[in-house]
Formats: C-alpha cells, sequence, structure tokens
DNA sequence: TGTTGCCTTGACGCCAGGGGCAAGGATTAC
DNA sequence: GTAATCCTTGCCCCTGGCGTCAAGGCAACA
C-alpha cells in the first residue's frame, strides 16, 4: 500500500507519516518508481504510535514500543524498554497531577478570597445569588 | 530605575522585560538617552506576572490582572475580568487534571498488565520481588 | 583616553509536530 | 491524448516564551 493509503487507515496525513519517516521511526520501503510502500505490519507499528501519542507520550516515548513490535513482540509493550517509558511517564504523570492540583487549589483560594473582597466593596450589590430564593 | 536593576529585583531578565514590552504587557518611560525606564509600581505589575505565569497562566490571561492594577485597585484580582480568568483557568486545570488522571490510569493498567505478561513468559525468572523474602 | 558595563534594536534559534505550498514525475481513468 | 489524482523532495510557517548573538550608543571611572 502506498502512503496516502495507510495515511487514511490509520486516521492520519501523509505529512506525518513523511515526518515519522524523517525521524527514523516509521521508515518505508520503495517501489521502483520511488514511491513509499506499506504492509499491514507498518499499520499496526503506525497505530501504536497514534496510540501512545494520544496519550501525550512524544514521539521519542513510542520508539521503545515501536522497535519491540518490529521485532517480532506480540505487543509494543513486550519488552523492558517500554516498561521502563511506562513507569517514567506514570512517574511524570503523578507528578505533574500533583502539580497542578496544589495550582488549582490556589486559584480557587485566590478566587474565593477576591470574589468576598469584590462583595464585600459591593454591599447589597447585583448579586444576592442562593438567599432566600428567587423568583421561581 | 533602568531595565537590568528591574529584571534582577524581579528575578528575571532584561529579554524577558522586552519581550513584554513587545506584547504590549509593560510599556517602559523612556530617558533622554533613550533608555528604559520603571518605578515601583512596574515592579508591582511585573511581579504580578511573574506569580501568574508560574501558576501556569500564560501572558495574554495575566493582561487583565496587570490592567487591574494600573487602573488603581489594590490587587490584580480586584477586576471582574481577572475573576473570569481565574474561574475560565479553574475549569481548565479541573478538566486537565481530570484527563491526566484518566490516562495515568489506563497507563498504570498497561503497566500492569504487560507486567504481568512479561513475567508469566519468564517463569522462575529474574525478579521473584516479595514473594517468601531474598536473602536478608 | 581607554576600558568596562550597561543600554539600544534587530534577527535568528529552539522545542514538537506537523501544515501548506511549489515544482515536477507517475499512474490511472475516460 | 489529456485531465485528474496520486506521489516525490524541499522549503518556509506556526505556537510560547524567551535565549543568544551582533553591531553599535551612552555613561562612569581610572
Amino acid at each position: 500500500m502506498r502512503i496516502g493509503e495507510l495515511a487514511a487507515r490509520a486516521g492520519t496525513t501523509t505529512r506525518t507519516l513523511r515526518y515519522y519517516e524523517s525521524r527514523g521511526l516509521l521508515p518505508a520501503r520503495r517501489a521502483g518508481n520511488g514511491y513509499r510502500t506499506y504492509d499491514e505490519s507498518d499499520l499496526r507499528l503506525l497505530r501504536q504510535i497514534r496510540t501512545l501519542q494520544d496519550f501525550g507520550f512524544d514521539l521519542e516515548e513510542t520508539r521503545p514500543f515501536v522497535e519491540c513490535l518490529r521485532a517480532g513482540h506480540p505487543e509494543g509493550d513486550s519488552c523492558p524498554a517500554s516498561l521502563a517509558v511506562y513507569r517514567r511517564k506514570l512517574d511524570e504523570l503523578d507528578s505533574l497531577i500533583g502539580q497542578l492540583s496544589g495550582v488549582r487549589d490556589t486559584v480557587a483560594r485566590q478566587l474565593a478570597r477576591a470574589e468576598l473582597a469584590a462583595e464585600a466593596e459591593a454591599p447589597g450589590g447585583p448579586e444576592p445569588q442562593c438567599e432566600l430564593g428567587g423568583d421561581w
């Protein structure tokens, strides 16, 4: 199959496939006319890449999975290098989520404080909000 | 005060201050010789920007806070536009944290599954890990 | 008078992951 | 025959927030 068909079947673009090839991630055979040629196994590699990318893995992090599949393993994560990437990613995610949660709480506190200050500055203002019900 | 001093006092660089100016975020007066001139209130604006940047706000999101201070309000978040940014950021953070948590759990499951498969494939292998204790 | 040291503008680089276009060759359909 | 698709390579563009020169001007101190 040629590049357009592979791209269509994987739900991506030819530009992306050429980019992966330029990174050495998904090299293609060439037909006599210079056209890139792919087979079903390439589709499998490509799907592995896209799945991990959807998880937020960057391209380099998908490399061990791709090489694992190319080496004949049944799954991209059947190799130690892939497991190492999983573990590192898990740590990264935990750290990032922790950080973001901290920021989230800080922002929430700032918001609450600023809202209180605004309400104090505009007493009996335009937003009584929830007291004693509205007109419904 | 000139640009180098302001940068030093805010813990940032002159390049950064010129960049902010190019974005219209922190314009400077000019001395007769063309040098940028700042005062204490600029330092305050700059600190507001840096604080929000540290929270992961991008530059444009800091603009309402800066304008609020410049308008004479005691705090950068004393204005409705700033509160709106807080709320939007809070939503973004919640959404992002939720997404990342989902990915985290997926990766964790994949890792556990792949580790089990690897162990099944190498029975009595090199990592008995926690059963019946080691040599200690 | 030189030599630092700060200042000015302008311009390119960088990171990822491609988008988009140009100029041309190959193939296929009618 | 020729028009419509496909394919090729190569090149510049984009985002954010600056870093890093480069070439030159201004100020202060010895």
